[in-house]
DNA sequence: CTAGAACCTAGAGTCGGGTCTAGATCAACA
DNA sequence: TGTTGATCTAGACCCGACTCTAGGTTCTAG
């Protein structure tokens, strides 16, 4: 079952070029291999890997880390350890950045219950404006 | 109470270059004052200002957001509602965010889990690896 | 046979968000 | 007085992660 690299950029929603940029970094596991007329080929664990890769990259791990990852992986048994190690730094890493953006929302979600309070009173014009004091 | 850009960039956390880069951008509410040696004053205004900003940026507001924001507001009085709006919208998206985040967030602990059983039973090398199948 | 789609490579360009440099001015201290 | 350090401007540069271009080959349908 071999597919070109239209098929799995329409299956992975990855663009042609993406593909061929990940190619060049480094990103796939197994080599891509290519027809006889310098073609490449791919298969449907390429397509499990690039699922993968996508929800790691699209929860902020930097492309690098990825290939670290990769890395170890091509390397065979041995160091499952390691790359244990990476998932669970990515892992605390995204946790603290979910932390992040919850405490974030909470003050805004705070300031424009406030405001909206403020509005529906007919008072305005100090939302968040540095130049006005703080209704909050 | 006037601060020079140092002493800004020391409170906020910002550089000086960024601060400068900030400024360039229409960040700034009031236009950054001048001593008549050409230097920027700030005051304690812009340092609340600026730690809104920070934390605007890091929940993923981009820079044109902010900029957007800080337009109306300096209109003054009347605009409220296209402000809150603003506010609104970037609520809905580190929402959204933290969703998604929370997502992968639950399927990379799975793999974790149970990848640690295998490899405390002495299985190993089939984490995420494109080339084996998958013990999940 | 031919048009058009899909593919190839190498390398340039883009975008956001800064960061840094060069060259000048200015302040503060020993 | 001289050196160190903070500031100024304009503009170049960086980084990550793509995206696109040019110029060429190859596949497919009519």
């Amino acid at each position: 079952m071999d597919l070109s690299i239209g098929e799995v950029a329409r299956r992975s929603g990855l663009s042609v070029h993406a593909l061929r940029f990940y190619e060049r970094e480094g990103l796939f596991a197994n080599p891509v291999r290519r027809l006889s007329n310098g073609r490449r080929v791919y298969h449907e664990e390429d397509l499990e890997w690039l699922a993968i890769c996508t929800r790691l990259r699209s929860s902020g791990m930097p492309l690098a880390m990825i290939r670290e990852y990769i890395d170890l992986a091509r390397q065979g048994p041995g160091n499952e350890r390691e790359r244990l190690e990476i998932l669970r730094r990515h892992q605390r890493h995204v946790e603290a950045r979910i932390r992040e953006l919850q405490d974030t929302l909470d003050v805004m979600s705070h300031k424009v219950r406030v405001y909206e309070d403020h509005l529906a009173r007919g008072e305005a014009d100090r939302l968040w404006n540095p130049s006005h004091p703080d209704p909050a």
